[in-house]
DNA sequence: ATGCACCTTGTAGCCACTACAAGGTCAAGC
DNA sequence: GCTTGACCTTGTAGTGGCTACAAGGTGCAT
């Protein structure tokens, strides 16, 4: 399989995968005569794996881990659970800390009656600070 | 004020400071006899603005366009009002995005139940694509 | 033979900083 | 007067995770 296809299979871009491979996070696949890539099964699996931990918000050094600790059946999955919790963490922080700007930006944004910027309440809302 | 004071007062670093002056976001400060940067009330105030913005999400080109507008007293807030708007709206898909993950992260660890890898519902998760 | 989609490599750009190196300046303390 | 240490200067490179582009080679249908 041509890098192209394994893209639109995996969803993964071409140009990603490209990446991917210079990282180290994929290894190189064989390659054709005319030095095409040549992809298999198992190199789209992988990269539906990326994928989808990549849309669940995990870092690249997560992704490598995961991929790692996702080759070793044995190994109790103690370590990819805190990894995810840890990550689950991250995201609700960031939920709550972009819900504390939505809250404000809406108050801003209701307190403005459009007429000049003279009396712009978003414009002196950035302006000065809340405190004394 | 020498760049370390202001960057006190404003919350904004010194390196970010030199940093606006190269990309031209805040105009250069007079020069000590020393070559410091000695900077005024008026100067600190644009950087709170500054920060407020950034404190609130906006990108840097949207800052650039807040800053030009604050300085037009007689000009309609209409066009300060629909940047609000529109990034108000994007945080509002970005809190969805987030808890979007937040939801299949949390099914994800709930399912765990902490054996081996090879049992991992968490790997077979991200392994697997959803639908058949 | 021609066109077009696809592939190759390498390099630079995106955002908004942040870190670091190598050196200059200034006030206080001894 | 000399040292210490905090502060300042410039310039450059690195962060994350791609994305875009240039310049050229390949494969297949018409």
């Amino acid at each position: 399989m041509r890098i192209g296809e394994v893209a639109r299979k995996t969803g993964v871009k071409a140009e990603t995968i490209r990446f991917y491979e210079r990282e180290g996070i994929l290894t190189a696949p064989p390659r054709t005569r005319s030095n095409y890539r040549d992809y298999g099964p198992d190199e789209a699996a992988t990269l539906t794996f990326i994928r989808r931990a990549r849309d669940l918000g995990f870092s690249m050094p997560d992704v490598r881990e995961l991929l790692e600790l996702s080759n070793e059946d044995d190994r109790s999955c103690a370590e990819v659970d805190s990894l995810a919790r840890a990550h689950l963490d991250q995201v609700e922080r960031k939920i709550a800390a972009l819900q504390v700007m939505r809250d404000e930006l809406s108050r801003m944004i209701a307190s403005c009656e459009q007429y000049t910027i003279s009396d712009c309440r978003i414009i002196d809302n950035l302006a000065a600070s809340h405190g004394p």
